[in-house]
DNA sequence: TGCTGATAGTCAGCATACTGAGCAATATCA
DNA sequence: TGATATTGCTCAGTATGCTGACTATCAGCA
């Protein structure tokens, strides 16, 4: 039984055994997973601020997908970027109250709800730009080019495979 | 300008301007990387939910963790598997509700809690670990072995290179 | 046309995650 | 020892994400 201690509080020892566990946390892709998704939310959080602007990954996301197509519903803008649609509404919130999108209802189907990004909202989105690419760079500083394209590609692969499984899909609907 | 469109409501078309984002979404790690914890948390919760308990990733990776470090405290725990301490403190609390451990103060450091799995934590411990496995392998589904294995690869270097970029960095202090 | 099922959006409730602040206790060092 | 800094934990507030339920509206079909 192998086992290695660490220091807890600086001042006591525990013995850390590592094949209780029946995997290492760093063969779980589930715990991976986690990790790069949380130091990506930290990266985009720090050079966004950095960059004077209070914008989080998920709006940054929707503001730009408003900006692609204009008049969009909530619903197909979740299928776009692939939110829960319950999500949606908050974040669509936010945007609304910053300035930087208008919701207005739809003269064709008064259910819906027609997206267009303001003209803060352009400008914003102009302006951030340096420093969210920026962060997809730093984000992936560990890796080498090639590296860092082969994980890109891989995502993209488990991603499209494993599409259906959450309640939120993508919904590229080309027509 | 390359465009292409979609259909609204199954009703109506809108322009899709691909290129009018500064990168496509597919391009953005930052983006990917949300997309895949989304599928691997929904994955996991399935799994898990067949097999008939109601535990999340992050309550599994924390009991886990301290089935394998008995009596470590909330900081040490939290630093083993990279949650903030703030988000700990809710974390412990329903595994406490649920009676799969239990905290009590420390006798060395009256600041500290001491945790400790219980028979029961043990027990479901035991039992929920297939569905565990079952959803790591689905969720890279998509993936061949040889790709399976590259993909936490990298995800692992990029990860090492991040690590302190986040709020809650990996602690592995070992002595 | 009128019924039925589907759809768009919202809401309440819960569980991560984070920021920033605060309290109690411990560690450090003059 | 005593002042100061640090540490362990908690809490309030905010923002995703999800489940499940609900309303308003629309679509499809007898």
């Amino acid at each position: 039984m192998l086992t290695i201690s660490i220091l807890v509080n600086n001042q006591a020892t525990v013995p850390i055994a590592k094949e209780n566990s029946v995997k290492d946390n760093n063969d779980m892709p589930g715990h991976l997973a986690r990790r790069f998704q949380q130091i990506a939310v930290a990266v985009f959080l720090a050079e966004v601020g950095e960059a004077g602007f209070d914008l989080t990954p998920v709006q940054y996301a929707a503001l730009a997908t408003i900006k692609a197509n204009p008049g969009l519903d909530q619903v197909t803008l979740a299928g776009l970027i692939a939110y829960d649609r319950t999500t949606i509404t908050g974040v669509i919130d936010r945007l609304v109250q910053k300035g930087l999108i208008e919701r207005r209802a739809s003269p064709r189907d008064r259910r819906a709800r027609e997206l267009e990004i303001t003209d803060e909202g352009r400008r914003t989105l102009r302006k951030i730009t340096p420093a969210v690419e920026s962060a997809q760079r730093i984000m992936l500083r560990g890796l080498n080019a090639r590296e860092g394209e082969e994980l890109m590609r891989l995502l993209r692969k488990a991603i499209a495979a494993g599409n259906e499984l959450s309640r939120a899909p993508l919904r590229q609907t080309e027509a």
